[in-house]
DNA sequence: AGCACGCCGACT
DNA sequence: GTCGGCGTGCTC
């Protein structure tokens, strides 16, 4: 079937990278074409490349003549029938174009250039050096390698922050790679694809992997994307968009960190690209593993109901420990006004903090807020500084000379003299703690100690993110002061102590993982401390100690936090139980918005057992980048196929052009 | 998604 | 008169 040559005068349906389904061309003399050859074809007034998807042996449903003819074959290049199916099954499940999937395999101007592409030296007799392992990583090393070559088949690595889950891993793809047309793919969350773990992946296998992630350059990535695509890389560690790259043998998926938000993919098109490396792995009926400290709710729900396989990994490597947990009341512990300003540091923490360094041991403080204060306040008239772009509050970034920030457009002003409303005079207060902040108060407190602030403002390049990971772990700073960033993956022998300075703080996101969230970031936070021979401590500052989620923090309890989380998500009909899916719709226009939001209604699927429907409702976020913006939510029951209720529901409206609408299934953001 | 077409306001 | 801004609709 996939060998079929089809040849001039038949008529085939070429899929192109925009959103379309495919166009119908015919093939001229001279010409043979099979299924996932590539194509140069006609369109409009120019040429773009596609790829043939089957003989179109239907009546058409538009006037023959529009047919155009396929221009050339686009020889060396082929996609196998297997990524082609992926690529259908994708765009089935997130209801979207299968042009928009192509745009993720081939939208690469670099690709078919006229470029005589340079030979790259791709090495892979890699020589690899086993580490020492535990007799628990040898276990779970053999029955990970067992189920090599047996097809499909997940697997949950579940071992706790510090237990050498990438040894496990790194040895079944060393044994993966004994058979010889074998690739591996390895899928890292976006901000752990650090120097560390390309030098301890290098340490291992004696080369670098071949790397697929947004900041590779466009020739780099030219040369991967073949390479990838003849067979001649083998390994292959990249972000989620790694997953549509025309793998030639692809026989083992490692997805470390699968708990980890950022594998939801949130502009262009909406996809969860943990889901879609398991669908991947189904596909190509291969094995996949998903590695986590801290598995996510549904990986753990699908592991209870024998759907995912599970090995652990229970103790840390070597002679380390699991650090202890102080949660800090801050009811009972508020910060006094100190001289220069406001505090944010309880005093037990700061004498923690001044112990530690008296013993030369290593700080990190942790605080998931940019900037120096999330919100302008004006103090006569209560006035607050908006985007006019977007309906946020803008935060002010650096105390002097004060500059404040749209989080979500990037626009930015400067603080005016006089406030708008009210017109008086230096009346602006800066209202809570962000990192500058805090940099700010632990330069006052402790003015003898090196430190470095670590947050995505301040980090613009790898390499200057590599250089200040560098330096601490040659113990040249004593306190880090670190957003999300710093928190996955980094292993710091001297640090001892983990101070989060606002435990509470992803509690209040627009989310039903909020609580999950929680957990997961501040069990991933706490795994930095005492990762070597000295014994870690974490303090968490939180106006909720009493909260079943910081209990469990404290209590090193992950199962009864699972098992109340599962509990809470079946009670209240929620994923993993139900399935959601929502609609977000925006529009420049706030009348063709309302309107249309009103047909949709019209026609929801109300009455239905097991189908609730709910909307529309604004966004949390109602106005961004200058588009009105409402949602719809569905909840279904896990018997009912979501897409087939969402299709039928947009089959009966016609969407006008000036309002946009995304499906979002499975939605993790309710902004 | 692009990109052309066409309708309407602003400006030489 | 004609330049160009953007709303609308099509791509085989």
């Amino acid at each position: 079937m996939e060998n079929t040559i089809f040849s001039f005068g038949d008529i085939v349906k070429v899929l192109l990278p925009i959103a379309s389904d495919g166009y119908d061309y015919i093939i001229p003399e001279n010409i043979e074409v099979s299924v996932g050859d590539f194509v140069k074809v006609p369109l409009r007034n120019k040429y773009e490349i596609g790829v043939v998807l089957k003989k179109n042996d239907e009546p058409l449903s538009y006037d023959i003549s529009k047919v155009k003819s396929i221009f050339s074959k686009v020889k060396n290049y082929k996609l196998s029938v297997s990524q082609i199916e992926f690529i259908k099954k994708v765009a089935d499940y997130n209801l979207t174009n299968v042009g928009n999937i192509l745009k993720m395999v081939m939208g690469f101007d670099e690709l078919f250039d006229t470029v005589i592409p340079r030979k790259k030296k791709i090495e892979y007799n890699p020589t690899y050096v086993s580490p020492k392992l535990s007799d628990e990583q040898k276990n779970a090393t053999e029955i990970l390698s067992s189920k090599l070559d047996k097809g499909f088949s997940v697997t949950l690595l579940d071992g706790i922050t510090g237990s050498g889950k990438t040894e496990v891993y790194f040895n079944v793809i060393n044994e993966a790679l004994k058979k010889s047309e074998s690739q591996v793919l390895i899928m890292l969350p976006e901000i752990s694809l650090t120097g560390q773990f390309l030098s301890k992946f290098q340490e291992r296998f004696g080369i670098l992997p071949v790397l697929w992630h947004s900041s590779v350059t466009k020739a780099q990535r030219r040369d991967n994307w073949k390479a990838v695509m003849n067979g001649d890389a083998k390994v292959i560690v990249g972000t989620r968009s790694s997953l549509f790259l025309p793998y030639k043998n692809l026989s083992l998926i490692v997805l470390d960190e699968e708990h980890d938000g950022s594998y939801k993919q949130e502009d262009g098109v909406i996809y969860q690209g943990r889901d879609m490396a398991v669908l991947k792995a189904s596909v190509d009926k291969i094995p996949i593993i998903l590695a986590s400290a801290t598995p996510s709710i549904e990986t753990i729900n699908n592991v209870n109901i024998g759907k995912y396989g599970i090995v652990k990994l229970t103790s840390r490597f070597g002679v380390a420990v699991m650090p202890e947990v102080d949660l800090i009341d801050m009811r009972q512990n508020q910060p006094v006004k100190e001289s220069w300003g406001k505090s944010w540091l309880s005093s037990v923490l700061v004498k923690q903090i001044e112990e530690k360094l008296l013993n030369k041991e290593q700080v990190m403080l942790y605080i998931n807020r940019r900037g120096y204060a999330p919100l302008v306040l004006c103090s006569e008239c209560g006035n607050r500084l908006q985007c006019p772009h977007c309906n946020v509050y803008l935060t002010a970034h650096s105390k002097d000379d004060t500059k404040c920030c749209c989080h979500h457009c990037g626009y930015s002003r400067r603080l005016p003299k006089v406030c708008e409303k009210c017109g008086k005079e230096d009346t602006w207060v800066l209202v809570g703690p962000g990192i500058e902040r805090i940099e700010e108060e632990v330069k006052n407190r402790f003015p003898n100690a090196k430190i470095e602030t670590i947050s995505s403002d301040i980090i613009t390049s790898q390499t200057r993110l590599n250089e200040i990971i560098r330096k601490i772990s040659a113990s040249e700073v004593d306190i880090i002061i670190g957003t999300q960033i710093l928190v996955k993956g980094h292993h710091f022998p001297n640090l001892t102590l983990v101070g989060v300075v606002d435990g509470d703080m992803s509690f209040s996101s627009s989310d039903l993982r909020a609580n999950e969230n929680t957990f997961q970031l501040l069990t991933q936070v706490s795994g930095r401390a005492g990762r070597d021979v000295k014994k870690g401590k974490v303090v968490i500052q939180t106006y909720n100690p009493d909260n079943s989620v910081m209990q469990a923090i404290k209590n090193n309890d992950r199962d009864s936090f699972v098992k109340q989380e599962l509990k809470d998500r079946k009670d209240a009909l929620m994923p993993p139980f139900t399935k959601l899916a929502a609609f977000i719709l925006s529009s420049k226009n706030k009348q063709a918005l309302e309107n249309f939001c009103y047909v949709l209604k019209q026609k929801m699927p109300v009455g239905i057992d097991g189908i609730q429907t709910y909307g529309p409702i604004d966004s949390p976020l109602s106005y961004l980048k200058n588009n009105y913006r409402k949602r719809f939510l569905i909840v279904v029951d896990r018997k009912i196929h979501i897409q087939d209720i969402l299709k039928k529901w947009l089959s009966m409206v016609i969407i006008p052009s000036s309002v946009k609408l995304k499906v979002d299934i499975d939605p993790y953001n309710f902004m």
